[in-house]
DNA sequence: CGCGCCCATACCGATTGGGTATGGGAGCGC
DNA sequence: GCGCTCCCATACCCAATCGGTATGGGCGCG
């Protein structure tokens, strides 16, 4: 698991399809489906159900959304203390 | 930024020392060098004072700990999650 | 000074990741 | 039913990343 593929998984459950999120990614549509599956095959169950409309949260996604987005926050609020502890000592550099 | 470096840091911290924590993670010590590097590169501070004796943690590092463990720690919830949700699916398989 | 314990660098091979091109299913208008 | 459109999936290729071995350089100690 990698931190991309968390925010790809988030991001394409906000989009609830691969080609937006890919453009809102900034990647193309293939590895987005290849890091999706990548994903749920590491967790070893579907995240998504796959329709014509587009990509829809399984239960399981619903209940992994909310974490990933926490990992991702708490990921922020470290680099925010690195970057509060530098001020520390570099105040207004 | 990656969890690979996340679990890197933390465990460097711990040990103290680039040649132990290579041990605990099973991975030789040069690779070490180059994430923990690339780590602080990328936060834009160092994280360790390196010393005869080993690698100390500098204030940024010691922050930056405490948090890292946290997106670590939140991570396996993510975890949990999903197979929570596969076991209410699938109870006792 | 020779040895041990550190971390850093150089180099190489294997893995990963993203890109383009393409296919196949499902709905819609005519 | 045909063609068009919008999905996601697959095949293939190239570039970037990552880890391993080999090696060097600083420092302390007997």
């Amino acid at each position: 698991m990698s931190l991309a593929q968390l925010e790809y998984f988030v991001v394409v459950a906000e989009e609830g399809n691969l080609g937006r999120a890919a453009k809102r990614l900034h990647v193309s549509q293939p590895p987005l489906t290849r890091q999706i599956r990548a994903l749920e095959d590491e967790l070893g169950a579907p995240l998504f159900a796959r329709t014509p409309r587009g990509m829809t949260l399984l239960p399981a996604g619903r209940r992994f959304l909310t974490h990933a987005r926490d990992v991702l926050e708490r990921l922020d609020r470290a680099r925010g203390a690195v970057r509060e502890a530098s001020d520390i000592d570099e105040p207004t550099s």
